[in-house]
DNA sequence: CGAATCCCTACAGGATGAGTCGTGTTTGGG
DNA sequence: CCCAAACACGACTCATCCTGTAGGGATTCG
């Protein structure tokens, strides 16, 4: 599958754009600081994530990114293919699955169908919206800013 | 979650010594051939197959392996995390997701929790026995041996 | 005895993940 | 009007680890 720190620093960031969803536009140095993410590394990140549609840029002084849905309408799973590229092709599914015909090697590949699909199902029930209400939860209670 | 070639070969090979469950004891080299799997490369995921007690190794000639169980005692789950060590620590849960009380970045661990949950779910459901079942009649279609 | 087979360790080479750097472009504000 | 803040893009490094190979040793059957 391949769920690497782009994942983690991705659904991070996002989840704290949602947390400011209709404020103005939060700059990747602010989301950087407040959530100990490395500065260079997350700015590609929202560029990748600025070409899936998910976010919108504001070049500039007092620039930066929101979502550019709704937070209920953007799941996780939107935000990890952003990043890593489309599920299916990650778990194990790969040229051994499709020489399926010919050296029958592949009862095993149903196993890894049937994990992605339940992986993907988890990833497209939640969206950012549910995950900025608990996001904001633990803020509140270790420290009030 | 880190699925390799190790899960894809272990798996495809399991499958097959759960095909032969019962009769003699199957050698690697064997099973490699059969299955396209290299070689030198089959042997050690076999010890770690060993080491984890799936299976059960004859030394010497006309030796090779047996599952240590029978099929349907054994999952998907066990195999894989003979192979790769444990599903938990693999998916995204490391050091960030504990550090939650301190930088309060932690709502996206809770999906990646769920995440590994769901697939911890598909791989202990699914047993050898299962898949040998699906493997025969795949086998059976391509070429009567 | 000898061939087959498993057992163990080390190692090589390539891919990729994680992160940095330099530079360019845009834009709001003093 | 110009500068500083901010995004945009691509190249590049460094380490890890996956994939597979190699060589030798230990067992066991015929």
């Amino acid at each position: 599958m391949r769920l690497t720190a782009k994942s983690e620093y991705g659904l991070i960031a996002t989840i704290d754009l949602a947390c400011n969803f209709g404020l103005g536009p939060v700059s990747a140095r602010e989301i950087s600081e407040r959530r100990e993410i490395p500065a260079r590394f997350l700015e590609q990140l929202f560029v990748s994530l600025r070409r899936a549609g998910l976010v919108t840029a504001q070049r500039g002084a007092r620039g930066g990114f929101k979502l550019s849905r709704d937070p209920e309408q953007i799941t996780v799973l939107d935000v990890v293919e952003a990043l890593e590229g489309p599920l299916e092709t990650s778990v194990c599914d790969h040229e051994r699955a499709s020489g399926c015909g010919r050296s029958a090697s592949c009862a095993a590949s149903s196993v890894w169908s049937k994990a992605t699909r339940a992986l993907r199902d988890v990833f497209a029930e939640t969206t950012l919206a549910e995950l900025a209400g608990t996001q904001e939860a633990m803020d509140d209670r270790t420290s009030v800013v």
